[in-house]
DNA sequence: AACAACTTTGCAACTCAGTTGCATAAACTT
DNA sequence: AAGTTTATGCAACTGAGTTGCAAAGTTGTT
């Protein structure tokens, strides 16, 4: 089981003291994580710290952010192997009725065909819907 | 040719000045309009009346709302059979270079399988690329 | 250890999209 | 015309995100 620091380490992250502690509560997450829920989270932390945080994370892709619709953004943890690249893109699902926004990794964004006047770069797919928690 | 005081009624909204004046502008597009675009478009009118009119083209299924993830909420026509119902749903080709957001009436969003614990009610699918105009 | 150079953190202030309360004006109803 | 409902205009506010700047912490060098 790898520590935080190696982790970090390995995303050419600095470990400090704040780092460890918001990747820590990431990790805890089995849904996505808004910069309010952070901010709820540690109290004492400032708002701007964790803003900066979660930027580091996700330039050096420890992190992906989901724009889900909601109005705020929210982050999750990429797989080891991820790159954020066209092809780690993944489904994303949101629960209308809690709000909470969970990757579906296992599910990839479907090839469609667009008319030759675009060219494709990447795609946002995002899931509405109630998840089984909630009914 | 249709008039826009008969769209209006159609749609079940009063038609006033403004409205008449918002939907033509709307109806010259052929790429999605965002409150801020209308705000510029109308240098006299108030940003409320114009929020409150595009809530209420929206309300009423005049117009449907785009969430392109450029932070700025976009608006496009509905076909005149639209209902904005599942079956209406189409997919959204964003330019990352000029902004623009299109809607792409023609191609359906992919069905795809969800997990068990999932409940599908709507999807929102954002194609991101160039559009050739842009090139 | 002392110093400089760089990075991170904390605080405050700000932007920008969206939204609301409230008074006035305009449009219907009787 | 008088009363009722609806739309508009203005101002003020919210909430997410973002930035400038100074203080605190790190790291490397003498
Ligand atoms: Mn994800
Ligand atoms: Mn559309
Ligand atoms: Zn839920
Ligand atoms: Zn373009």
């Amino acid at each position: 089981m790898v520590n935080q620091d190696d982790i970090l380490n390995s995303r050419h992250i600095k470990p400090t003291a704040m780092r460890e502690l918001v990747l820590k509560v990431l990790s805890e997450q089995n849904t996505a994580f808004s910069l309010a829920d952070l901010e709820k989270k540690f109290e004492k932390a400032d708002r701007a710290t964790l803003y900066r945080t979660l930027k580091t994370f996700e330039e050096n892709k420890l992190i992906h952010s989901i724009d889900d619709g909601t109005g705020s953004v929210k982050y999750a943890l990429c797989k080891e192997t991820c790159q954020c690249k066209p092809e780690d893109l993944h489904v994303h699902f949101l629960c209308t009725k809690c709000q909470h926004t969970y990757c579906l990794n296992d599910i990839a964004i479907p090839t469609i065909s667009l008319p030759v006047n675009f060219k494709l770069e990447t795609i946002n797919m995002v899931v509405k819907g109630i998840s089984i928690n909630c009914i």
